[in-house]
RNA sequence: GCGCUCGUAGCUCAGCUGGAUAGAGCAUCGGCCUUCGAAGCCGAGGGUCGGGGGUUCGAAUCCCUCCGAGCGCGCCA
């Protein structure tokens, strides 16, 4: 599927070929899209200058008189060819495309037949989900939106923390001081599992030393798990479902719906099998006591642990084992986790591991890694709790509705619903709008400021291009393109033709923030050629005789709708209609 | 100590497979609502792109080095 942007660089790209006499794959190794001052595209040709022992003025200047490319406006300046596309046909085949795909549009069909498996998520149970869980979650979920838009069948695993000591934390933690009435209460459970923790491991700023016994009376708890006493198990899954069932709340606020809740249990006696395969390739080890896979390491590079001194299994035997069941019933093209860089190493070994057991889709697998959240831990009562920044987005989203209901400015018969979706928006948007590598710190001020290019303001220009389209009784159904002809409306035409381009490098990278930026710019062009209108009268979209060019303006407005719904839809935040 | 990542405007960050005067948002200051919705738009000030060296026609971008920060480095996940 190619887009009409592909197209018209491709015609451009042919004829510089041609005209320079070399390889199409030599031009489009210096083709770039241009400074939108300059051009669409453009040229260098200082590269060339060499081997054609031609100064590059020269050059672009011969190239520029030479070219036969109907399609562009051709210019050379300084050392560079400059490709301005011609509105027409240009302007028509965009607004075609997009509005032909309607809710398709950005995405394609290049995934089809194919599956990827998303990792995301992933909370640990009986902890609570604090705010940086948004990370791994919201960059998850876009993902999982952007690969299906583009054709993949996506199966999105919350692999849950849902095994280990921590269920016997809760359990000696809930003997002690647990509510029978509230074993239903997640916060609860947290409570007593945060008091266990302390407890057992000591809490230097409470001057409190680590109870040894306590410790040890939660390990045989978690033995009693493993060797199946169904007491112990029963506990566990009464825990489990609550927990999951809490989580649920969080997700379905955030419009997410996972493929699978799994999680580490699934794999209790799975790991034997593929402990073996790996003793039989690249070969295991015995190391002080403990179980590790015999294979070239780096200098200063730890060993990978497949079974502590005492016989246990560890992370790294269940993240190996889990993409071999993984690949077992998915037949996946690609497998993502989506997990914060701490984990590099573990990730990279786990890969290496399996590329040395002699599986050939381990090089299939990414770490899509992101930075972490600063400034919300250590200090005891500072953990911010994803809920209750939510809470707090939602809240402030509602007093700016209840002020603009109060002032007229709009009206809704849900301002609490749509607050949420304000709130929620700015939160999640806030998450994607950095490539997901950068650290950031959190601070309630900026996580909540919704003015500026932020998720609200996309939002906000959504809404007003829908508000548009209603007064201006809905889109036409055919409209003469040609007559789009000011600076404000061909910017316009450019960002909406971009969008295909840039979901494609979004999934290339695995990196929603791609996507994020790009709306903002759509979003800021139309806020212009909104503004632009009530400047001056003769640039409204609704001009104030119906004909022609009103309904070609609103066909350009129905395609940057639907560009800006789309995107906002697969990055995972709401389309009100109003707000 | 070893490895990975990073140092760009007062603050938070883009730009980094080298290309035309380094861009946004916030904050500050100044304009624009008898409304196609001001959660918006326009403008101003503000940067030796951490320091130094190198490669190149050209370096914020690549290489080296120094300084500074974060993360990781066998029986937690």
């Amino acid at each position: 599927m190619t887009t009409v942007l592909e197209a018209y660089q491709r015609e451009f790209a042919e004829a510089l070929a041609k005209a320079l006499n070399v390889t199409l794959a030599d031009v489009e190794r210096q083709l770039k899209p241009a400074d939108p001052q300059h051009a669409d595209f453009t040229f260098p040709t200082f590269a060339l200058a060499k081997t054609l022992k031609e100064a590059p003025l020269a050059i672009a200047a011969r190239v520029a008189s030479q070219l036969e490319a109907p399609s562009f406006d051709i210019a050379a300046a300084g050392g560079y060819v400059n490709a301005r596309i011609k509105a027409m046909p240009f302007t028509g085949h965009v607004l075609d495309a997009a509005r032909a795909q309607g809710l398709g549009y950005g995405g394609s069909d290049s995934g089809r037949g194919k599956t990827v498996v998303i990792d995301y998520s992933s909370p640990n149970i009986a902890k609570p989900i604090a705010y940086h869980h948004i990370r791994s979650t919201a960059i998850g979920h876009a993902l999982a939106n952007l690969y299906r838009a583009s054709g993949y069948q996506v199966e999105g695993i919350n692999y849950l923390g849902d095994w280990g000591k921590q269920f016997g934390l809760v359990a000696v933690g809930f003997q002690e001081w647990g509510d029978p009435a509230r074993k239903h209460e997640v916060s609860h459970l947290v409570e007593v599992y945060q008091k266990a923790n302390k407890r057992a491991d000591g809490d230097k700023k409470a001057n409190l030393a680590p109870d040894v016994a306590f410790d040890e009376s939660a390990r045989a708890f978690f033995r009693r798990m493993e060797l199946g006493d169904p007491q112990a198990l029963a506990f566990w899954e009464e825990v489990r479902r609550v927990s999951i069932d809490d989580f649920k709340k969080v997700y379905q606020r955030l419009g997410i719906a996972f493929e699978h809740y799994e999680g580490e249990s699934r794999y209790q006696g799975k790991m034997e099998s593929v402990i073996a395969q790996i003793t039989a390739k690249p070969g295991t080890k015995e190391s002080d006591g403990a179980l590790i896979v015999d294979m070239p390491y780096d200098d200063n590079e730890p060993p990978v642990l497949l079974k502590k001194t005492d016989g246990s299994t560890l992370y790294a035997t269940r993240d190996i084992t889990a993409a071999v069941d993984r690949f077992e019933r998915f037949h996946f093209a690609r497998a993502l986790y989506v997990v914060a860089t701490d984990q590099s190493l573990h990730f990279r070994q786990v890969f290496k591991v399996l590329d040395l057991m002699g599986k050939e889709w381990a090089k299939t697998l990414t770490h899509v890694n992101f930075g972490r959240v600063h400034g919300m831990s250590t200090r005891q009562g500072n953990l911010k709790l994803l809920r209750e920044v939510l809470d707090e987005a939602s809240a402030r989203a509602l007093e700016k509705v209840n002020e603009n209901i109060a002032e007229g400015r709009m009206q809704t018969d849900n301002p609490k619903l749509l607050a949420e979706q304000i709130g929620i928006g700015g939160i999640v948007f806030n998450d994607l709008k950095n490539p997901r590598t950068t650290d950031y710190t959190f601070r309630w001020e900026d996580i909540l400021n919704f003015e500026g290019h932020s998720g609200p303001y996309l939002q906000y220009a959504h809404a007003r291009t829908l508000s548009i389209l209603t007064k201006g009784g809905g889109a036409p159904k055919q409209c003469d393109a040609a007559l789009l002809t000011l600076p404000e409306e061909q910017a316009l035409v450019r960002s909406v033709a971009k969008l295909p381009k840039v979901v494609a490098d979004a999934i290339e990278h695995n990196e929603p923030s791609l996507l994020a930026r790009h709306l903002l710019e759509l979003a800021a062009e139309f806020s212009r050629y909104f503004t632009a209108g009530n400047q001056d009268r003769t640039k409204r979209i609704l001009l104030d005789e119906e004909g022609p060019l009103r309904a070609a303006r609103l066909g350009l407005t129905d395609a940057v709708r639907l560009s800006l719904a789309n995107g906002l839809r697969w990055l995972g935040l709401a389309t009100p209609e109003r707000m």
